[in-house]
DNA sequence: CACCAGGCAAGTA
DNA sequence: TACTTGCATGGT
């Protein structure tokens, strides 16, 4: 990432420090978090994930024998409870079909077949599915998010309307392919986002980088 | 009150 | 392919 994109990782990391991503326990937690964060902020998130464990219900075998409206239910602070409640089960299906919800087994899979097989379980996109990759799995795969868009547009790197894998290529291109570095890298991308880079204010505050 | 948050799918043209 | 809309809570 020398001299493409002046945000580097050395300098995210020299002023915020370590962002020890995924905040999740397990695994399985990070990829039930992975859905629920979907367009929603991890603080409702984290709300949601509190009632299932509080509830004794995250796990893949107690999510598939929970209905579809008692898991709505759960995780309604996280928002839109009703399409996240279908598209977990909708994963938790594809756990129990391919790797008979055995994580390790999973973790033994080709990462980009993985891919693409997480990608065509309906309530997965790109985003989710890198996520799992690499925060659940720690697969070398880098993740693209709202804020990774918005601060390299406003670098002019990319256009705001660019396709997924064409912003994922700059930095897969311009990077060591190495799991801990994009675990890190995009965590910090997603901490200056929020700190720095508004939506709505395209000046930003003041970029503590540079 | 308005706006946003670690997206995705389905419908339309 | 390229828009548009629905989904929903909780914080600022």
């Amino acid at each position: 990432m020398i001299k493409f994109f002046p945000v580097t990782y050395k300098k995210l990391y020299n002023y915020f420090g370590p962002q020890r991503w995924w905040p999740a326990k397990t695994p399985f937690e990070v990829m039930v978090g992975a859905i629920l964060t979907q367009n929603t902020s991890w603080q409702n998130v984290e709300k949601a994930i509190k009632n299932l464990k509080k509830h004794k219900l995250l796990s893949p075998g107690k999510l598939n024998k929970l209905k579809n409206n008692s898991l709505a239910l759960r995780i309604k602070p996280a928002g839109y409870y009703n399409v996240k409640a279908k598209r977990l089960k909708n994963f938790i299906d594809f756990l129990f079909k391919e790797f008979g919800a055995d994580i390790g087994k999973m973790r033994l899979a080709e990462p980009l077949d993985l891919r693409k097989k997480l990608i065509a379980v309906n309530g997965i996109g790109q985003e989710t599915a890198d996520s799992i990759l690499l925060y659940a799995l720690n697969k070398p795969v880098f993740v693209v998010d709202a804020y990774t868009r918005r601060i390299l547009c406003r670098h002019g790197k990319a256009k705001k309307d660019a396709a997924y894998e064409e912003i994922q290529g700059l930095f897969v291109k311009n990077l060591r392919n190495n799991a801990k570095l994009f675990n890190e890298y995009h965590a910090l991308l997603v901490r200056l986002g929020k700190e720095f880079c508004f939506k709505n204010d395209p000046q930003c505050k003041e970029c503590p980088l540079k």
